[in-house]
DNA sequence: GAAATTTTGATGTACGTAAATCAGAAAATG
DNA sequence: CATTTTCTGATTTACGTACATCAAAATTTC
């Protein structure tokens, strides 16, 4: 049986609301008498039972996930996921509210920030956008001692706690890795296709992108980027003209923005000379041109996991508990054809209620 | 706040301890009390709040895994990750308990899953070997009402409750697709790296990359299968003589055991002709190989989700609830040098008490 | 309709922790 | 030394569920 808090007293010979008032960090306690506790704690090992704990304290926990808004496939499959946690949310113990902004809007972004801080919340997710002004809104947020987890897209320079999202300056490497040697002999130049560079995330999968490219491929030139300010017609239209512009293009990648034009461009494309052509994000859109051999590979993050994993985080910052680093590492999903899951794609798929 | 049993008792009616009789199905309670207070439960929305139940029952789930002894790095990988389950256990209320079994040997594995099923355990997971004894083994664990969960290597036509571990005709196959497109237009046949034929994972990844050689690069022949029997020096043996018998080798396929071996024998290879390796399971050796450019890729398992995932899977079934398909599916990992993750390989680091 | 049986209610204890109250003891202050 | 302040102990209630006991009510059986 493993030690209680009676078993604490009982070992640092003083009372029970002793113990508790050590445990909980109430006033009122002796220097020498926190110490004997405290020694009597780490001597037969005591550690909490969270669940009772929960019980006892009948916690809930207010989070705020902030997320862009707009039809880009990915965001709304994560908005799902967090729905689905809110699905869960009496298990886990969790209030969660949406707020979404619009997408590349720093502004927005900032009061939306500001408002979620007003609530005092017990922490609050975003989706990041690099601007000072979003991480002066983060920093308050801090400031105020409400955790705050980056989603997808990360804040350098802030105070924020946590990321939850994948490295994506090793997505952008492994992206040209593939890329120039499924390229192998072929020759030609590639096109890399980006939403905005407002964002973090994209911006890093460029760099990995380009380094490893002039790395060890230097032979294939990069095209100047497109950017399709993830407006499907947009994109289509900027695709297709840099495809009739040089047919010779050997590859193309995207970044994870405006997919859906991507794949439509490709579609009309007369040439059969082979591209490949590497996206990132597991959609309904990307699968299924993945599986017609459109795509050759989909670089994924899981939505799921980063919804779960930001919650988790959320409420050990917010119990100023340790969080484990392996534990809460988001992997890079590579899917080509050959090893898609069978199931729906899994950022569209709520994960019905259970804690992870 | 969510409904509790006083708030059946009061909607149905009745009083508490009859409410506790329809929960746990306990005798004494006339049909029509009993669909009363179900409806009840229907029509409030009431869930039970495992935590508070488990508390009260104060329950531990007694669980045995069976892993096959040897050196192996990725077997020895899980076993590490069980134990880290272990030091989790007051956590978790499990009593979790590891046997080991000689690799390769149904008999003794049959021994060891009736053992344990004298011990009437909550749960049983196990890595299998695939042969009709150790089927009967299995269902007699099941006839026994004991759920059992198959580990890394499942158990057809067996009545196991779930498999935790990837889709290896999947990553066969993938391995296969990596294959061809990384040989691009070098010619030359590919050789294939067994430990046994015994276990079924390995027959999977076989088959699943045999398809999609002979599907779509027919071009490179595949050599006979070299059985290395998952030992080092051997393997090293083979290998080398089967790169000194072919010199025209473009590509090997390890299925997992002998990797050591193998890094061994394309160490001493004096040809600077390049030759594509695909090995499977993430060690400190397959790590360094691939660091060094020895590897070009490494198709992955990660133990600990497995873990983690078996546990969850035994609980689950041992309370009679349901488990969630897509939460508790093993993702295949991709690993290129450019997407290892940092830390130690994640086979080996045990994930600190905390749950998933 | 009385007796035997089954069903239901009322109540208490337990799980491990949190949190509050109040009295008493120890320490610091004058 | 008396007084105030600070610390500590004892005790109780609560969280939501499980489980046991005993009495009372309802039902079935003869």
């Amino acid at each position: 049986m493993r030690p209680t808090v009676h078993d604490i007293a009982a070992a640092a010979g003083v009372s029970l609301a002793t113990v508790d008032r050590v445990l909980n960090q109430r006033a009122g306690v002796r220097v020498v008498t926190r110490e004997k506790v405290e020694q009597a704690i780490e001597r037969i090992g005591y550690v909490r039972d969270v669940a009772a704990a929960n019980l006892a304290k009948s916690r809930v926990y207010p989070l705020v996930f902030i997320l862009p808004s707009g039809d880009n496939s990915f965001m709304r499959g994560l908005e799902t996921q967090v729905r689905a946690a809110i699905g869960r949310s009496s298990a886990e113990r969790t209030a969660i509210s949406i707020v979404t902004v619009p997408a590349f809007n720093a502004e927005a972004l900032v009061v939306a920030l500001d408002e979620a801080r007003a609530g005092s919340p017990a922490g609050v997710a975003v989706v990041a956008i690099d601007s000072p002004d979003v991480i002066a809104a983060v920093d308050r947020l801090r400031a105020d001692h409400i955790p705050v987890v980056t989603l997808v897209s990360d804040l350098a320079g802030s105070k924020r706690d946590h990321f939850a999202g994948v490295d994506n300056i090793a997505a952008g490497r492994t992206a040209a890795s593939l890329m120039g040697r499924f390229l192998g002999g072929r020759s030609g130049p590639v096109a890399v296709l980006a939403g905005s560079m407002l964002v973090r995330d994209h911006r890093e999968r460029l760099d990995g992108f380009r380094t490893v490219m002039a790395e060890h491929f230097s032979g294939h030139a990069l095209l100047p980027v497109i950017e399709g300010q993830d407006d499907p017609a947009l994109v289509e239209r900027l695709v297709g003209q840099a495809l009739a512009a040089s047919p010779e293009i050997a590859g193309i990648y995207s970044l994870g923005a405006g997919n859906r034009g991507l794949i439509a461009a490709l579609k009309r494309r007369k040439s059969t000379a082979p591209v490949c052509v590497i996206a990132h994000e597991l959609t309904q859109h990307t699968r299924a041109a993945l599986n017609d051999g459109l795509i050759d590979v989909v670089l994924n993050q899981d939505a799921g996991h980063e919804v779960r994993s930001a919650i988790r985080v959320l409420k050990a910052k917010a119990d100023g508990v340790a969080v484990i680093g392996a534990q809460e590492r988001i992997r890079l999903d590579i899917f080509l054809k050959d090893n898609l899951p069978f199931e729906q794609d899994s950022n569209q798929m709520p994960a019905e209620g259970r804690q992870d």
